[in-house]
This record gives structure tokens, sequence and C-alpha cells, in this order.
DNA sequence: CTGCCTGCAAACCGTTTGCATAACC
DNA sequence: GGTTATGCAAACGGTTTGCAGGCAG
């Protein structure tokens, strides 16, 4: 996803959004972390690096827009918190996650199996999927040899 | 799951927890509700009615008690809070769930066809997989329908 | 009798909201 | 200029915790 300025300037004025240097430097702070899955939290501490005005509750409300706008991803990590991650619209599929409960390190799972699955469960119950999310808890190599 | 007084003793006992008057109510309460999706507070309400005495951080200890048991599942169904089901334990896999994105409505899936992808990934990782949590996001058939 | 468990209330913590001001278009 | 967005601080809501008393084993 290359998203610039002006492309996300435009898909904001699709939906009668402005461009504002806070919801900019959120979005840039979310491209710099590829791969990682920030707390509001600490998506506020970044972002405070190169924007020191902004409020907590400024990034609070930007994550929600742009996760409305599928830019990003709500992820869940069962640690009381809301995790977001860059929504990668050219991923194909989405990739998962592998918690360890041991140590709680997650990681990443590119394959996507689920095709299959979707359209049986489509048909069985005439529900129109948009979404899915998979989490495997277990433990970590690392932890398994000690 | 026929999991009577005894057994449910017993299964304290082995980790050094104490059988109280509470404790089987609250398990009570979530076999009465078989296959619903109870909030904590939900469970407090219920439990009440036969055990009015108890509070609320009772039924909140409790369930974390059950759960590290396994005898009950945490769920997770973006609404702000812990829900909780009796996870049966003769129960050879895991259900899922649809969750309609118009109406909120949650239905249950038993089928499970995760076994190929889960082998492939401990494969994959060297990670032993103890779990899962699956959930499919769209809109339902009556809502489909308006 | 000893230690775990409970009930209560206060503390906690992530998140949301109201409102006056500032910024975008 | 009109309207949306921001920053601040207070409110919110679910959950956790400290503690004195209660109960199981």
């Amino acid at each position: 996803m290359s998203l610039n300025g002006i492309e996300f300037k435009g898909l904001l004025k699709e939906k009668g959004f402005k461009l504002t240097t806070q919801r900019r430097a959120v979005l840039e702070i979310m491209q710099d972390h590829k791969g990682e899955h920030l707390t509001t939290e600490e998506i506020y501490e970044l972002v405070k690096e190169r924007c020191p005005e902004i409020g907590l509750a400024t990034v609070y409300r930007t994550v929600q827009l742009l996760e409305s706008l599928k830019l990003v991803r709500k992820l869940n990590l069962d640690d009381g918190c809301c995790r977001y991650e860059l929504g990668l619209e050219d991923e194909d599929h989405h990739h998962h996650h592998l918690i360890c409960e041991e140590c709680g390190k997650v990681i990443e799972v590119a394959e996507d199996l689920l095709d299959p699955l979707e359209t049986k469960i489509e048909d069985l119950f005439n529900f129109k999927i948009t979404d899915h999310k998979l989490k495997f808890y277990g433990v970590c190599e690392d932890c398994l040899n000690h």
C-alpha cells in the first residue's frame, strides 16, 4: 500500500472528513510501524514525537476513523486494550496471529486457508461474510525449548 | 458434561481451591444457560436469584477461576465486556461464532475445519497449539432480507 | 484453627464525551 | 464563513484490589 497524502485526502473527502495534521501523523506512524500491534497509548507516544500538541482523545478518535476507512485493523490480543495494525488493502487475505500463552509473544501467520470454510458457512447460514478473525493460542518455539 | 458437585469439588481440591456456595452457584448458572454468551454482570444478576448475598467481585473472581479450570470459555464479542459460555469438555472441537454487524446477533457454528490448518501451522512455526478462536463478521439472513 | 474466600467500597484504567477554541476547505 | 476537528478535563463503565470479617477443610 502506497497511500500518500493525496490519496488519503481523497478518501477522507469522499466521506466528508477533513485532512488534518493529526490524522496524517497517525497514519504515518502506522505506516512506519507496519507489522507491529500498537496500543492506542503507544501510537499516542509515537505521534507526540512529531506532533507534540496532539491529545490522546484525538488519537482514539483517529484510529477509529482509520478503522472505519479500512486503513487500519483493530486487534484484540486479550491484554485488556485495543491494538491496531496497518490494514493492507492489497493483501488478498487477512493474516492471523499465534499468541504464546507463556511469554505473550505474537507471531504473524500469512497463511489463510479459511476460504472453503467461509463459502460453506455462507451457504449453510445464508450469512454474508465480510471479515473474519482467527487467533491460535499455545506455546511458541522458544518457550517449548525452555 | 455432567459435572456434579463431587467432581467439581475434586477438581478444585486438586488445585488447592475450596468449594464454596458461590462457586457452585456460578457454575450451576452457567450450566443452566448452556449455549448463551453471558456477561459477568448477567451472571451476577442470575446468581443473585439463588444466592442474593453474592457480590459482583466474587462473580468476577469465580468466572476467572472457572476459566482457568477450563470449565468455562471467555468470549470477546467486541461489545466492550467479557462474556462466558460453558466450555464443554466432551466437545471434540470448539465451535465458532458468526457476528452480524447489522443487528449484533451471534450465531453458533458447530463446524470446525481448522484441523488441517492447525497441524500445518504447528509444523511451520514449531508452535504447540492448545486453542483457537475464530469469529466471522458479516450480515445475517434476517438483515440481508431487510 | 488456619488460611482461603467473600462482600464491600474504593481504586484502576482504557475509553468516551462535552465544550470552547482552532483549523480546514 | 461555516462546519468539522482538536485539546482538555471530566465522566464513564467494566474490572481489579485492599481489607476486615466469614467459612471451608
